[in-house]
DNA sequence: AGAATACCAAGCGATTTAGTTGGAATTAAA
DNA sequence: TTTAATTCCAACTAAATCGCTTGGTATTCT
């Protein structure tokens, strides 16, 4: 029940993004370097995040990435399901298509959605503003 | 973010089991068939549940497994936690010696645990009895 | 004795993961 | 106008994990 690198990297580029919300284009390399992360491969899910609208690209020199939209406006949810598709621990609960025979009165089925459930309601309820707010508490109280 | 198959055959499998409480040993066939899935591989994952103390088993003809507590006394989390390990979206918040270097101030690791302990509530609420009474629920409203 | 079971350990093909490689296109700065 | 910095893209790959299978031994009821 991990999330994959992918996820986990990329809401950590993502929360870097919101960090700087408003300066501008910020190279891959920068986050990379900070995180220690393979540029390469982190290139591969800010592009996923791009085409799915939550980033904006400025290509050529002094370019890179930012997001496409206010912190508060972008959720983990967002991000999660870009990166991991839908976020569920059974197939048969990923969405009403879905499914499998038996189907009626499978009581397993409703652990499996009450499990569901609860992930989307924590994940769709933090934004990135909400992370930002968070880290500027940690900060705080540090001092 | 999917369970694997371990512990979705699993906890079919405790299921079942408490379906029949107090009837004596059932053999693993049975389960198997009625599933359809691979005996010998539902064996694996019995046997891991009996090691963890939520089976007994008997052996020789007539033989076959239960549940080793009443099964308002097993609950999901007891199951899913012996055949997928913890439950958490990312190694650094397993438990409390697991963690990256940066850790203090990690505000990503904050989601996790928000995500990790929404699951786990929910996984420890949700015992064997619990399913038996809603499956009866569902036969009902059918009658 | 024979059949029905649990128990055990090793192997194994397919899929997924976590990248790497090698470039082409674009743009700012020198 | 060249050069360096950057995004963009597609294909490849090593390693790990998953979902079993195989082949056996031990035990107990009939």
């Amino acid at each position: 029940m991990r999330l994959s690198t992918r996820g986990r990297y990329g809401l950590k580029a993502m929360f870097q993004l919101a960090l700087h919300y408003g300066e501008g284009p910020i190279p891959l390399n920068t986050i990379a370097s900070e995180h220690d992360l393979s540029e390469n491969y982190l290139e591969q899910l800010v592009s996923a995040l791009r085409k799915a609208g939550l980033l904006n690209s400025v290509r050529g020199a002094q370019g890179g990435y930012m997001l496409a939209k206010d912190p508060k406006d972008i959720t983990v949810g967002n991000i999660l399901r870009v990166l991991e598709g839908d976020i569920a621990p059974a197939d048969c609960v990923i969405d009403d298509t879905s499914g499998c025979d038996k189907e009626e009165g499978c009581v397993t089925k409703l652990v499996w959605m009450r499990i569901r459930d609860s992930i989307n309601e924590v994940i769709d309820s933090i934004s990135l503003q909400d992370m930002v707010d968070e880290q500027n508490k940690l900060l705080n109280n540090k001092a």
